[in-house]
DNA sequence: CCGTATCCTCCAGGATACTG
DNA sequence: CAGTATCCTGGAGGATACGG
């Protein structure tokens, strides 16, 4: 399909979109799952190895990230019944294909990085007392 | 631009994806963003309209958003001195390609909606108590 | 090694009331 | 009409401790 020309009110009532994506964006945007589905893009890792390149998550949140994740069908979670227990993480080919979309939408916002960091700036000049707030 | 094969990681060290994407994000994901760049894709409305396009939104939060995205540059916001005050909300070259790259993550929601529906509930059936959560 | 349970903090965002 | 100002709540997410 080519997305490109789609007009958001086409894709259903403002309050589907709301509801849905915003559902299934959460789940990216859980704080970790953009970064997860980048990390297990170039392969598959296990629990320990998965925290250690996520060096500011706990435990807690790394879980539940991943428990959604793999209860969305994104991320494929095997355990291989060894001593001591050895559990891998890895895409399902739609976890992927979700990642391909978030790396477009990462490429976009490097793009426009200047832009919008310059945008801010002038307009924090513009304004005093009312700055602070972006990085 | 092939961003197809983009490597989360290659696009800069997960700190930086971490702060700047979800910087970028927030702006358009602060629950109205989207919704607002979407709307504001088929032409310029007052504030008073967007409102009434956006039901559950309080005029607080409406107000945040389009500060924003105008702080960022994605939203022009133009004042008619005029009797009653006119003021006119319209997307930028900018607002309008990041609203062409939220419209394919959409998409994207869109054409997967029903396989994450279904993994959803048969994980839930799996997992007696962990039900819940989805829509 | 691979998690789960519990407690606590912080702030996005809603309700409501007021103004130029 | 087009906002501001103020108060308040829910729940995401961090810290820490424990279990299989």
């Amino acid at each position: 399909m080519s997305a490109a020309n789609i007009d958001v009110r086409t894709l259903g009532t403002p309050d589907q979109i709301n509801t849905w994506m915003r559902d299934v964006l959460a789940r990216v945007e859980d704080k970790w799952g953009v970064l997860i589905l980048g990390i297990l893009s170039s392969g598959p890792l296990r629990y320990a190895e998965l925290g250690r390149q996520l060096p500011d998550t706990s435990q807690r949140m790394l879980t539940l990230s991943l428990r959604r994740l793999e209860r969305d069908g994104l991320v494929v979670r095997t355990v291989f019944p060894s001593t001591p227990p050895q559990v891998e993480y890895a895409l399902s080919p739609v976890g992927l294909s979700l990642h391909l979309q978030m790396a477009q939408l990462i490429g976009w916002a490097l793009e426009h990085e200047d832009y919008i960091r310059t945008h801010r700036r002038s307009y924090d000049e513009a304004r005093p007392g009312g700055g602070s707030g972006g990085g």
